[in-house]
DNA sequence: GTCTATAAGAGGATAGAC
DNA sequence: GTCTATCCTCTTATAGAC
C-alpha cells in the first residue's frame, strides 16, 4: 500500500473520487474515514486535501456529477415520438443507466441526509429536474388519452422507485440478463399506466 | 437536559430505543454517537450500557423488532380470497404500514450495510419472508390466470420498491390524504399485473 | 504532489462512586 | 440506575519537510 514520493496529479484526483465512491457506496459516508480512502488510493491521508477541501466536498462532487451525467445522458438519448415511445425510451434508459452505475445510484439515494444544507438543495434540484422528465411524459400521455394515470406526481414517484429498485437485487451472475430485466421492467411500467383497465375487479 | 439521579428502568429502555430510532433515521447509524442518544433521553452516555451491550445491538434490535412486527401485523390482517383480493389487501397494508412507521422503514432499508454479518443475515431472512408473502400472491394469481406477470420475482421486487417508496415523499401536510395515496398505489399495482394488456403498442 | 507529524477533538466503552 | 471520570482509539484537518 505504501508508495514512493512523486507527482501523479492527473491520475490521483480521479482515483480518489473512484475510491471514495466505492467506499461510500459499500459502507456509507459517515462510516468511511479519509484514511481508508487514502489507503485505497495508495497515498497518505494528508495528500487527499490537495484534491478536495474536505470530506463533504468529496461526497457532494460525487453526487452532483452523477446527477449531471444522468441528465446529460438522458438529454442525449431521449426518445421523441408519441408518449408510448417516450415512456419506453425513458424506462429502458433508466434501468440500463442504473444497472451500469450501481455505486453512484446507491450513494445518490442513500447519502442525501449527509449533505450540508446548500449541497442538499443543489442535488435535490437536479433530482427534481430528472423526475420532471418522466412526469412530463406521463402528463402528456394522460392528456392525449393513451395513459390512465390516477395521479401524475404519485405515478412519477412510483415508477421511478420501482425502476431504481433494480439495483438493489440485480446481479450479473443471476438468471436474468440486463436486457431481460430491462424488458421486464418496461412490461410492468407500461401496464402500470395502461388505460385498458376500467373493467377489472374493483 | 440534565436530570437527577434516580431509577427509571421501565421507561428508560424504551426511551433509548425511541431516541436511537429517531436519530438513526434522521442522521444515519454511523453518524449518530452514543452521547447524542443519551442526551436525547436525558441521561449520561454511560447509562445506556445498562440497556444495551453496545451500539450495534441497539441497531439490530430496532431492525429485528420492526421486521417481526411487520410480519406479525400482516399475518394478523392478511386477506384471504381470490388473488385480486389478496393483492389489494397486501398493497393497502404495505402502504399504510409504511406510512405509519417512516423511521422504522427508513433504517430497515438504509442501515443494512451497518449490520454485522450475523445480524445482517437474520434481518435479511426476515425481509425475505415478508417478500415471499407478495411473491406467493403473484404466483398464485399468475397460475390461475388473473394476473399476467412476466417474472414473478422481478414483479415482487418491483412492486415492493414502488410501494415502499411512498415514505420518501409523502407528507401529511401535502395535498393527498393517506387514504388517497393508498388508493392510488393500489390502482397502479393492479394495473401493473393486469392481464388485459396484450393489445398495447409494442 | 506527497510525506511525516501533530493538533484538537469526538468516538465507543468501562470503572467505581453514590 | 445513573453519574462522573477516564481510557484509548480514531477522527478531520493542517503545517512544514522534501
Amino acid at each position: 500500500m505504501a508508495r514512493k514520493t512523486g507527482s501523479h496529479a492527473e491520475i490521483t484526483g480521479p482515483r480518489i473520487r473512484a475510491a471514495a465512491l466505492r467506499l461510500f457506496a459499500r459502507h456509507g459516508y459517515a462510516a468511511v474515514s479519509m484514511r481508508q480512502i487514502a489507503s485505497e488510493v495508495g497515498v497518505q491521508a494528508g495528500a487527499l486535501y490537495t484534491y478536495t477541501p474536505d470530506k463533504q466536498a468529496l461526497l457532494f462532487d460525487l453526487m452532483r456529477v452523477h446527477m449531471e451525467n444522468l441528465l446529460e445522458s438522458w438529454a442525449a438519448e431521449a426518445v421523441f415520438g408519441d408518449p408510448w415511445e417516450r415512456l419506453e425510451g425513458f424506462t429502458r434508459f433508466h434501468v440500463r443507466y442504473h444497472l451500469d452505475r450501481p455505486d453512484e445510484v446507491f450513494i445518490s439515494y442513500m447519502e442525501l441526509r449527509n449533505l450540508d444544507t446548500d449541497n442538499f438543495r443543489a442535488v435535490e434540484a437536479l433530482r427534481r429536474r430528472y423526475e420532471m422528465q418522466l412526469q412530463d411524459i406521463l402528463a402528456d400521455g394522460a392528456k392525449v388519452g393513451c395513459f390512465t394515470v390516477p395521479d401524475t406526481k404519485v405515478a412519477t414517484m412510483g415508477i421511478i422507485a420501482m425502476l431504481t429498485g433494480v439495483s438493489t437485487w440485480f446481479r450479473d451472475t443471476g438468471r436474468l440478463s440486463r436486457s431481460d430485466v430491462e424488458g421486464i421492467y418496461w412490461d410492468m411500467t407500461r401496464r402500470s399506466v395502461s388505460s385498458r383497465f376500467t373493467d377489472l375487479p374493483a
